[in-house]
RNA sequence: GGUGGGUUACUCAAGUGGCCAACGAGGGCGGACUGUAAAUCCGCUGACUACGUCUUCGAAGGUUCGAAUCCUUCACCCACCA
């Protein structure tokens, strides 16, 4: 039972550091129930989470189910210092308001993974604020400049001469603090987070706290285009309040070796399971399009239920495999004799009539699934679907 | 405080008086091929009912027939020295 807790807890990991410790701890739960704490921190900017964030919050889901009482840390105040972690610029200070605003909706999506009954949210201004100015030196002085050059994104950053801000320098140490007062057991993150997470390990010990915290670090989830880590700034993610449609969709269109890394992270399926799939596809048993509909629909059903997944799928396969035109589309009024440029900008399928213009002569817009390629048409009275690319549709009534 | 360097489109990065709506790369979008995969090939990538017009190269002025390019002021960034 024990070997099989310590088994899914290790499971995806990129590093963990005192395993030893994990141990221990699961090992008294079992023994005479006693739980522990562990820790993970969220930075409230991003009130929209994707899978990226799920990646974390799974692995927490899985602590809980072995003892673990979860921290689950909003970090507002250190928000509005900006985490420095893999930015290249420094990061715009949020707002007060912003912050609050943030937090409500992302603790509700959180809880779609992470058992509730079994989390403590705390913010970690309620201390950080007290901390004063006194208390902030005191804590800087248990670092110095070199050491915290060390550090790769620092440094990078420096001999680059882009610039660094001071208070970017307080973002690790103030992260630390956070597991001396709520003395954490252990603290999980993504590999990017090394530093900081080691940063508490040694504050703990600085403050005189004598079990300092194992660390976990999950490795960071690649965005759709298989390269760059899932951000919402770059367009590449998948959000977990997206249409079913949209996360079924998306999962498909990853690569067939993101696709491991995405059954690795995200699937609840066993690792034996996940093994058996690899070779089944490997030896051409399995078609890999197979495995993948597979990962779109355990992981629609996970935001969703299995119903609307199956929908989801249903949906899916009719637009583009038997190329029918989706059930749901938005619908557009427009005046008699619109011009198809305008037509496109005003159905929001376009940014500008210039880019209009040119996918028509690229062949990609449709009216009533047929190509056009006159640019200077205009729509006569009626009901038409139009269509640009394979993804973009909308309905429109022309006319009164 | 001093000295030097820098700020160009989504990003990186050419361009130092007209050939500049601005090379190139990445990204994005579209087409072909497919499994809406990857890889590959091709095209597009400021706006505007458009072989022309308008707005863009940190900001504001100026010189000039003509400026991303020259001058002035300002803002921001970086390095070295103090």
């Amino acid at each position: 039972m024990i070997k099989q807790a310590l088994e899914e807890i290790a499971r995806g990991t990129a590093e963990i550091i005192d395993m030893e410790r994990i141990k221990k701890l699961v090992t008294q739960y079992y023994t005479d129930g006693t739980t522990y704490t562990v820790k993970a921190g969220f930075d409230p900017t991003a009130p929209d989470l994707h899978l990226g964030h799920t990646v974390l919050l799974q692995k927490l889901a899985t602590f809980q189910k072995f003892g673990a009482q979860v921290q689950f840390l909003i970090g507002d105040f250190t928000a509005m210092i900006g985490d420095p972690t893999g930015k290249s610029v420094t990061r715009k200070v949020l707002s007060k308001e912003e912050i609050v605003q943030n937090i409500s909706s992302y603790t509700k999506q959180a809880f779609k993974i992470l058992d509730e009954s079994k989390t403590t949210i705390v913010y970690n201004n309620d201390w950080l604020e007290k901390l004063g100015a006194a208390g902030i030196l005191q804590l800087a002085s248990n670092l110095t400049v070199a050491r915290m050059l060390e550090r790769d994104d620092f440094s990078k950053r420096y001999t680059s001469n882009t610039p660094i801000a001071v208070s970017e320098f307080l973002y690790p140490l103030l992260q630390g603090y956070d597991s001396v007062h709520l003395r954490s057991d252990i603290e999980i993150g993504g590999t990017d987070q090394k530093f900081n997470l080691l940063m508490g390990r040694q504050l703990q010990k600085v403050y005189g706290i004598h079990k300092q915290q194992s660390v976990l670090m999950m490795p960071i989830l690649e965005g759709t285009d298989g390269v760059q880590k899932m951000s919402k700034s770059l367009g590449n993610y998948i959000g977990v309040t997206e249409a079913p449609k949209e996360i079924y969709g998306k999962i498909l269109s990853i690569s067939d070796t993101l696709m491991w890394r995405y059954y690795e992270l995200l699937s609840d399926k066993s690792l034996e399971e996940t093994v058996k799939l690899k070779g089944d596809v490997a030896s051409g048993t399995l078609h890999p399009k197979k495995a993948k509909e597979a990962l779109a629909l355990e992981i629609t059903t996970r935001f969703y239920n299995e119903e609307l997944a199956t929908l989801a799928k249903e949906e899916f396969d009719a637009v583009f495999k038997a190329k029918k035109l989706p059930t749901q589309m938005d619908e557009y009024e427009m005046p008699e004799g619109i011009w198809i440029a305008q037509a496109l900008v005003d159905a929001n399928l376009e940014p500008s009539t210039s880019q209009a213009r040119r996918d028509i002569r690229q062949n990609a817009v449709s009216i009533d699934q047929k190509k056009i390629s006159d640019e200077k048409l205009n729509l006569s009275a009626g009901e038409y679907v139009l269509q640009v690319g394979k993804k973009r549709f909308a309905k429109v009534k022309v006319g009164s």
